[in-house]
DNA sequence: CACTAACTGGACCGAAGCAGTCCTGATTGC
DNA sequence: GCAATCAGGACTGCTTCGGTCCAGTTAGTG
């Protein structure tokens, strides 16, 4: 599981080829250079300005402008803007209080650890990072396999801000 | 996004449950104390058993037995165990050498890294940290930009009661 | 030795979410 | 005024998942 939607993907070849000129670029042009349908290059579109990564102009002579650099879109704003908020469980984003039987639900608040870690994951790697093929790893390496008994609990997310990383190692 | 299929939760319920007791627990009896029907609860455990988190019994007086403590099963294990390998896109399981364009394929490597980072995450995280109510946050929270609405930042006050789940009734 | 309890493996069906398309309206440059 | 472009929705086909069921196999028990 843990599947990414494909509009996601697309929505990164939209933000990689938008950040490729300085002018605004038109979906169809957009499209036409990445060969994705022009339909869904526009929903895709759509989806990122009203997630704030793009700006768009309307009229002839219209397009749309990337809103930020690469190194300033980490993808989990990607992710939001195209599949919504990021959660693992159906829980959180609704029907927090009602569950099927009481004997499972113990388990709901649970995952709040995971969601967070894959949303920090998710937030340090921008699409400069995906764009160039040599990337820092964010995380080091402390348990191979499955030996992780427990979450360190000093971490060394001090130096990350919450965005960028660092240009290459 | 991120979908984490209900079956996984259900997974972590019954290998908590599991836990709970020293014995073989057949399915059935899993299923009357979860509140989970007892075919889910049969296919779960088929699915555990398939990927070593558990072992059977089979014949009269059989049952399931977890085969690790929880603080040695990641979830990235129960994930992989019932959705399978754990990846975001679709290419890298299978079609890897065919996309639909050749302009939007030069992103499909990029997303690895991507993977990678949250396949480290859930694997650092085992279901012995999900079981107690007080994580040790490995990762502080920023929660700038679109971080988690309704999720606190902190480890939140333990309302659930964080031993397992009580025995059968 | 027969019976019963329990797991094994598969097929099956309905429901839900997603991918992709299309249409109409609003906006703006020429 | 015209044309190009974005905005916002609705719509449909399809894939996948959730959940159930069935026949078969294994092993303990009377």
């Amino acid at each position: 599981m843990l599947r990414l939607s494909k509009l996601t993907d697309y929505a990164v070849v939209v933000l990689v080829r938008l950040a490729g000129a300085q002018g605004v670029q038109t979906s169809p042009g957009i499209a036409a250079s990445t060969g994705i349908p022009e339909p869904t290059v526009a929903k895709v579109l759509k989806s990122l300005t009203s997630g704030g990564l793009v700006s768009s102009q309307r009229g002839a002579r219209g397009g749309y402008r990337l809103q930020r650099g690469l190194e300033e879109i980490p993808v989990a704003d990607v992710i939001a803007a195209i599949d919504g908020p990021i959660a693992l469980t159906a829980c959180v984003d609704g029907s927090t209080s009602e569950c099927e039987a009481q004997g499972l639900c113990p388990m709901r608040g649970r995952w709040d650890p995971v969601n967070d870690a894959i949303r920090h994951a998710l937030h340090r790697i921008t699409l400069a990072d995906m764009q160039v093929a040599s990337i820092p790893v964010a995380f080091r390496t402390p348990s191979q396999g499955l030996a992780g008994p427990q979450l360190p609990p000093a971490a060394p997310p001090a130096r990350v801000p919450s965005d960028r990383l660092p240009a290459a190692e």
